[in-house]
DNA sequence: CTCAGGACTTACAGCGCTGTAATGCAGCGC
DNA sequence: GCGCTGCATTACAGCGCTGTAAGTCCTGAG
């Protein structure tokens, strides 16, 4: 049988309690009989029992992660570092995929959930301002990512994605290049990673050319390719650099090009967003904006756990870098 | 306040354990008897409190997931099946991460866990046939994956790697190529992936040429770059199809390949293994083995479910198929 | 020397549920 | 009409822990 708190107490001559203080590492504990309390615990192997804490505690120890998808690459290494930061925090992480659906994000934040959830941490993209606003108050949520509007109704943690865009596209700069073609997901242009884009260039005294910021319609590879193919096709002069929203994008907007004829990057440089991690084994490898997810994670836990029923909407930011590879400046 | 047993069982005026009866689908309960119980769970919003569940059944309602990175997108995608067939176990489901590294591994099956674990389930890669068999019997585990030796000793999920690696390589042939290489993470050429390549091979009447069996020391694409870029800088003639054991050694080829001026699939086509999701973005896309992963994931919790300490190891196989694209077949 | 007050420790109830044993109550055979 | 059987239900202890209130012991000021 598993050894209990009172097995331990009993070894080591306290009460149940203490030991329990000991264990929690609270205070008003004598430094002789912590010793003698950790003895015995390490004797007799004794783990607490999770079950019966959360029982005593009213918490459950779980939180949600819920993400569009756990096969993207850039979710899966997102939930890989969440993780890893939910283990020093003691939480256990229970996953679910939304498939980017409202009704399946808006369920999470309304429904009776059979283990009652401690917080929840989600990448929302149906979600609506107002679904976030009318949630029940006293289950934490923080939101990650892009989804405007929500941020402004609950924690949030994200990167400055107008500077990356920035970066991102200075670097295409640098290079020489000066007719840079940006490709977002749209319609809705105003996305800020593409307002960093047009920061840069107007930084560099270039004019934006609205014509070449191309939206995709979707966020796959095959409806950059697509987008990027019918207006290559048509006749339109080819740039000399494309800056894509997400990475998918970028290697659909790769495959266009080369499928044409254009060299990545001694024809057209391409840079990517999200560095999904593809083990360097596309060709060209992609430059792209780095997010930090370690910081992502950490930050968006931290603030999972000292959210208070109504307190003001946090708004954090997580830094990020640019991982320059061959598909701006070659292989080799 | 959320409702309790008690509150439902005062409101149908039953007792708490008949409500309790009712929730669990016990029998012997009156017809109705539960619908006036029913009624009033409905009427209260009653859902049960797992964690006082769980403190009375003396379990965790926990099971842990360990492959070695999350963020692999085989892994990635394995995972996402897992957690959705989960679900409808009433399972929550703790995600590790190992690396590979067989203490890690070993920490998971030896070590008292926080929350008492209801079953494991994992992707070994360091693990001894030792460890396995020395693991304490009380806690069912689920093995994936390909690690030999392990799995003959405990519950072991997998596909039939020799049928797929035969039914790679004969696509490879029935596309007319005849000099068919084969590259696998080694140096263990036993690999059942290559086997089937050689059964495939022999089949056809060909005699497998062991000179063009490359292990490449790695499972990364960069290993595979290297292994068969070094190959053919020194001067060896390419072969006209590439069998990869996975797909992140056959993209390194393509790589490998492509570099030198070799056209995929014209001049040499390639297959991979596992068809990790990167959603049609790769130039080529790559022709692949696609394991059946709904079907492993429900396979492996059933055996979870069912495993009784003590029981002969069972071995479950899952179906794959061939998923055929640009990297054996060509462009539009 | 006394006593307030802080440091440390303990006893005990109770978190919400389930397992077990016990009880109630028909219907049945004799 | 009695005891028996088996279904339906109940009472209650207890899972292992933590919060609270109630101690006990010691120290230093008066």
């Amino acid at each position: 049988m598993r050894p209990r708190l009172t097995d331990v107490a009993e070894a080591a001559g306290v009460s149940m309690k203490t030991v329990s203080n000991v264990v929690n590492g609270a205070e008003h504990v004598r430094e002789e009989t912590r010793q003698r309390v950790l003895a015995a615990i390490d004797k007799l192997g004794y783990r607490p029992n999770i079950a019966a804490r959360n029982l005593a505690q009213g918490r459950s120890g779980v939180i949600a992660l819920a993400v569009p998808q756990l096969d993207r690459p850039y979710f899966a290494s997102l939930a890989a570092r969440m993780l890893d930061e939910a283990e020093s925090f003691g939480w256990i992480v229970q996953f679910h995929q939304t498939g980017g659906r409202r009704e399946a994000e808006l369920a999470l934040l309304t429904e009776r959930h059979p283990a009652r959830l401690d917080g929840i941490v989600m990448s929302p993209l149906g979600l609506t301002a107002e679904d976030v606003q009318n949630r029940d108050p006293s289950l934490p949520l923080v939101l990650l990512g892009e989804k405007a509007g929500t941020e402004h109704h609950a924690d949030h943690v994200g990167i400055d994605n107008r500077e990356a865009g920035k970066v991102a596209t200075e670097h295409l700069l640098e290079l020489g290049r000066r007719h840079v073609m940006a490709l977002a997901p749209g319609p809705r242009m105003d996305d800020e990673r593409i307002n960093g884009y047009r920061d840069a260039l107007a930084a560099a005294g270039l004019q934006t050319d609205e014509d070449i910021v191309l939206a995709t319609g979707g966020l796959r590879g095959q409806d950059a390719e697509r987008t990027l193919g019918e207006w290559l096709d048509s006749g339109h002069p080819a740039p000399d650099a494309v800056f894509a929203a997400t990475d998918w994008l970028a290697m659909g907007a790769i495959r266009a090009l080369v499928l044409r004829g254009l060299r990545v990057p001694q024809d057209v440089a391409v840079v990517g967003f999200d560095d999904i991690p593809y083990d360097l084994a596309t060709l060209p490898t992609l430059t792209t904006v780095a997010p930090d997810r370690v910081a992502i994670a950490r930050l968006a836990l931290q603030a999972l756990r000292d959210q208070r029923p109504g307190s003001d909407p946090k708004r954090l930011q997580a830094p990020f870098s640019l991982v320059v590879r061959e598909s701006t400046t070659g292989i080799g």
